[in-house]
DNA sequence: ATAGTGTGATAGTCACGCTATTACAGTTAT
DNA sequence: ATAACTGTAATAGCGTGACTATCACACTAT
């Protein structure tokens, strides 16, 4: 369900997080339904608690889990669209989109790229 | 001419690469231009000299520029459009715009994003 | 010679990501 | 009550990356 890769850049919690968005988005994981516990998760992926822990931690931060003492992390109300989520991510590919068209980047080929990208999901 | 930005999270290295190469792509330094020597500009920005021969180093092996041995560094021939620095300032804007999708991002936005950031170049 | 270049090496600090471990508090089922 | 789960919290250690601080050396230009 979820897949880590480690020659990637970004950091295990932040893979976590995501991809629990994206599972998220997709409507796998519905509004109250009850995540995979940290040491569950952990054990299945083959990382420590504290990773998991960190990840989730984030996504509480975010409003796209809550959690309950002794039962669990479950899926917060209106997750599926969270702002603060999608402001951060609009954010990163803003700062990467400025930083290409600096470098010469045609924005045609930008356009190209999200077009490409978008059929794939 | 340089400006950096210690809130940023990108590396101070990286932004005076990137800045040069800003640079270099609206033609400010010209090929075979002298670049300021490494103890000037880091003297300039403040840091110290081993951050900005790294960056100048990354520079040369992007073939963006060249150094010679008690001369200085100097821009390279085709210097402004330069085929590994572009690809690799778009894997970064695949990498951002792939994760803001699976995050629910719609691709109008990011559209809407580039379009806008291109009027500020 | 002197002052400027790039080059190379070493060492130290700091923050970050991850691991390891221990302990505590609450929930649930038996 | 007990056992087996949950989340919470804290500490410590390791490795890496970015940056700083120095020192020494080789080459160029005046």
């Amino acid at each position: 369900m979820i897949v880590l890769d480690y020659s990637a850049k970004t950091p295990i919690f932040e893979q976590i997080k995501e991809q629990i968005i994206f599972l998220v988005q997709k409507g796998v994981f519905l509004p109250n339904v009850r995540l995979p516990s940290i040491r569950a998760l952990a054990a299945q992926l083959g990382v420590n608690v504290n990773t998991v822990k960190h990840a989730y931690q984030v996504l509480e931060e975010s409003d796209i889990i809550y959690s309950e003492l002794g039962k669990g992390f479950f899926v917060a109300q209106n997750a599926a669209d969270n702002k603060k989520v999608k402001g951060e991510a609009l954010e990163v590919v803003r700062a990467a989109v400025s930083s290409a068209l600096s470098m010469g980047v045609k924005k045609e080929e930008l356009f190209n790229l999200i077009e490409a990208l978008s059929e794939n999901i």
